[in-house]
RNA sequence: GGGCCCCUAGCUCAGUGGUAGAGCACCUGACUUUUAAUCAGGGUGUCCCGGGUUCGAUCCCCGGGGGGCCCA
């Protein structure tokens, strides 16, 4: 950072500032012998706060009653002609940043942006006290300000506020991105967001978008019976899910703990407690590699439904994501990855091992059946085709789930309800009758990724005991992602867990797909990012 | 973790083994309904960092940093 170097800028007027000029000189002296600069342009801007303060201007003022924000007066006026504008008399007062300046002399246009819309600004002198059009001409691309006037149309038919006043609310002293091309290097855009939300109308979108899918789940779930709650996203053991933690301390009881994975043991204790439908919508963290499908901390939608299982849970999850996807976007249909995705219901449904067995059959030529799968041998076989690494502690559970996400995952665009997961991949979802390698669970694929993933939840003590065994020894085996055993957790089932099943959403690629959004880090505010070396 | 690609002005991008350019932005001037305003003039830079090769490196080589995409 080449600019950080003066703080005479946030000095008391007078205290530190030594005018324009010699700061210029001053420059080009340090410039040779220290390597520490200012652009001119910033070096401009902290001059034209200095004269603001020299103008007796409070260039950080408190407080500003904007009587409506920039889009409430587009979307109220935007339609009205000219005539009716001065008909009617309208006058406004707002705020917000400027994007544009347009100056000839006498008459001037702003460009004023509360980040949702733009309107334009007349200026001229003649229409504002004397001090007022002193501080426009102070002004910069970005500084922040209050306007009040007459709305009208100009002759190329711009909505735009005569201004009679102009109120001058905070500084922009750095330069920002370009007018015309925006901010494209999606580095700075990830790092620093405020940039690319002040010139990229379009990430502001997403970001509404996002905030209208979180509201729409929530008022679903909350019309369905369901309470929401805030369960421990620091745990004495991480658990819910097959994943690596990551890990912190607590100093004053000086313990370990584990950011969690999931909420699902939590969720679950509750519903021993006889809480019949519950829900979350927060942080999940996964100590995992970074890519456009992953960041290291997501946001996760779980609820639990008791007396309900796995089916109900395929209903309820095509009505909830269409009533989310028609409220987010307006519509049942969207385009991602250059693909048309559809929310009507009802989805397709296939099983795991019939969707692997089907695309091992058609891309590798060669013959093999869902009861196949079932089968150590023949798994391995395929998945040795594939390249894929089969460890001796995977048995044709993990290899058959192995095969499935590499031959079908990315052809999945519609949305699919793939059901009938291998036990072995499933330790804490219920068996199907009469066929102990299978569990009643689904996964949601949408865009050629998992969306969701639901089960009818083991609630037999004895039986979740042994699959936290079985977890055990692939940890052995050398599965660090493998379940560990919770003491705690089986003894809330030993009390009684009604029958019940449970769903999490995946709430960063719901968005995605929502918003036509090719990276994970497009509907994440402020992704993780390795710190710069400055 | 592996492969490929990127890093040049505030931003968007060209470019060359001889110390760097355009558009926007910025500065000076003109202009009372413009809107990527226009016109005239002005280039504002640690070419990501560190080594090496070379008379000379932003460019070639090696190492490092940050980012992107694909794969695991």
């Amino acid at each position: 950072m080449p600019y950080v170097s003066s703080t005479a800028c946030w000095m008391p007027s007078g205290a530190g500032w030594i005018g324009n000029e010699s700061r210029l000189a001053d420059r080009r002296e340090v410039r040779g012998m220290s390597g520490l600069q200012e652009s001119d342009q910033i070096v401009q801007r902290r001059a034209n706060l200095e004269e603001l303060r020299r103008l007796g201007v409070d260039a950080y003022p408190r407080r500003f009653d904007a009587a409506a924000p920039v889009h409430a007066i587009v979307e109220r006026h935007g339609a009205a002609s000219g005539a009716e504008l001065e008909a009617a008399g309208v006058e406004v007062k707002t705020a917000g940043r400027i994007l544009g300046i347009r100056s000839f002399g006498k008459a001037n246009f702003l460009v004023l942006s509360d980040g949702r819309e733009r309107l334009q600004v007349y200026v001229r002198q003649d229409s504002l006290p004397a001090l007022d059009f002193d501080v426009f001409k102070l002004l910069d691309l970005g500084d922040w300000i209050g306007v009040a006037g007459r709305l009208f149309r100009t002759k190329t038919n711009e909505l735009t506020v005569w201004a009679s006043s102009l109120t001058f609310l905070a500084k922009c002293l750095l330069p920002l991105p370009e007018k015309w091309h925006g901010l494209q290097d999606v580095e700075i855009r990830y790092r620093q967001r405020y940039l690319d939300l002040t010139v990229n109308p379009d990430s502001r979108r997403v970001f509404e978008v996002r905030s209208r899918v979180v509201t729409a789940l929530r008022e679903q779930l909350i019309a369905r019976g369901y309470l929401e709650v805030e369960t421990p996203m620091m745990q004495p053991m991480a658990g819910g899910a097959l994943a690596r933690p990551f890990v912190t301390h607590h100093n004053a009881l000086d313990m370990t703990l584990y950011m969690r994975i999931a909420p699902e043991l939590y969720l679950k204790r509750l519903t021993v407690g006889g809480v019949e439908r519950v829900f979350e919508i927060n942080r999940n963290f996964r100590n995992e590699g970074i890519s456009t499908q992953h960041n290291p901390e997501f946001t996760m939608l779980e609820f639990y439904q008791a007396y309900a299982d796995c089916q109900d849970l395929m209903t309820l999850t095509e009505e909830v994501l269409g009533a989310v996807a028609q409220r987010a976007t307006g519509g049942l249909e969207v385009v991602f990855g250059g693909r048309a995705v559809s929310f009507a219901a009802p989805f397709r449904r296939v099983s795991l091992r019939d969707a692997a067995a089907t695309a091992a059959s058609s891309k590798l030529g060669v013959t093999v059946t869902a009861d196949g799968l079932r089968s150590r041998e023949a798994a391995a076989a395929i998945a040795g085709q594939l390249q894929l690494a089969v460890e001796p502690s995977k048995g044709a559970g993990r290899i058959a789930a192995d095969l499935f996400e590499a031959l079908c995952e990315p052809d999945l665009v519609d949305p699919v309800f793939v059901y009938d997961f291998p036990t072995e991949v499933s330790p804490l979802a219920k068996q199907k009758p009469g066929d102990p390698d299978t569990v009643e669970r689904f996964e949601l694929y949408i865009g050629g990724f998992e969306v969701a993933n639901a089960f009818s939840e083991l609630n037999d003590p004895v039986e979740q005991r042994a699959r936290f065994e079985a977890q055990l020894r692939n940890r052995a085996g050398g599965d660090d992602e493998a379940h560990g055993m919770d003491e705690d957790y089986i003894r809330a089932l030993e009390y009684g867990m009604p029958p019940a099943a449970g769903e999490g959403i995946g709430i960063d690629r719901l968005v995605m797909i929502l918003t036509g959004s090719p990276s994970i880090r497009d509907v994440i505010l402020f992704p993780l990012m390795r710190p710069r070396a400055d």
